[in-house]
DNA sequence: TGCATATTGTATTATAGCATACTAATCTAT
DNA sequence: ATAGATTAGTATGCTATAATACAATATGCA
């Protein structure tokens, strides 16, 4: 390894850069007493209401104790309910409270303005090489099997 | 906002990559029952040894609160030290210990090999074009003065 | 010198996420 | 039909991080 130039690692930078926008995104949010994963949920539930907690752990990629514990406090605030399924009395179906709407769209407002923002200075075509980039990192690791031994 | 492609939303994106690789490394670390913020803290270490946690602190751009902890907890395993500062009695400096020389070669061992399957099928120039890029996004996010009131 | 201010590290609390284990309900294969 | 496997959601414990507040100590200024 030459002089260790954490600054360019890949690793590091992704790691960092998330930080970042994490912090400014709860900053902004804070006044809504809204957080950034809060928020996640919501907007997948604006796209497709009624999901099982399953079905939406598997789309937010997250465990479903973390969904569970995210949904106490959504629904602790009234903006989330969930209910019983019909046919499956495991299920519980999540669904929006007319609560949320207004503020949705200044959530959506905010988070627009931030990639605005982090993507300044750079031209079109380079954002776009750059979140294709960035999907296919992303693909490069979900293919990697769990716990692969060692090297 | 056009059918909410969530996909191509960099912020997203950031979040997601920077989830799975945490995901990834810590499965890999997990036998040495070192956790990615504790390698990052060690890593630090072992460029500047002695620094002082407010100097660490800062130097990994997590807040005092947070490095205690991870003090707390490197310091159980015997892979770190704080010692007083012989001037100033406020002032704890932080040391690895000898017993963390045998796992950290190991350890950048991982680190480069994930490195290396994230970034598979990029051609060199490709990569340092995201590296360049991603720390034009993080410099473009530090210079956000924090909370800006709102738009 | 002495008082106001700043800094260091810690304690505490809250959110997030992972892992594991558990209960209840459903499904499958015989 | 029933035993075994699978699935849904929850409980619990651990690490990480942020925010806030605090005690001890230094520093700077009048």
């Amino acid at each position: 390894m030459p002089p260790t130039t954490h600054e360019r690692n890949f690793g590091f930078l992704i790691h960092d850069v998330a930080r970042v926008i994490r912090v400014v995104l709860d900053q902004r949010l804070h006044d809504l007493e809204l957080t950034r994963s809060q928020w996640w949920v919501l907007l997948h539930l604006l796209r497709r209401d009624g999901m099982t907690q399953s079905e939406l752990a598997r789309e937010l990629e997250i465990g479903r104790p973390s969904l569970g514990a995210l949904l106490d406090h959504l629904e602790r605030k009234g903006w989330v309910e969930r209910r019983p399924d019909s046919r499956d009395r495991r299920v519980k179906r999540v669904h929006l409270t007319p609560k949320v709407d207004p503020i949705m769209a200044f959530v959506n407002e905010v988070g627009a303005t931030l990639n605005r923002q982090a993507l300044a200075g750079l031209a079109a075509d380079e954002q776009n090489r750059l979140i294709d980039n960035l999907l296919a990192v992303k693909a490069n690791l979900l293919q990697i099997p769990p716990q692969p031994g060692a090297e």
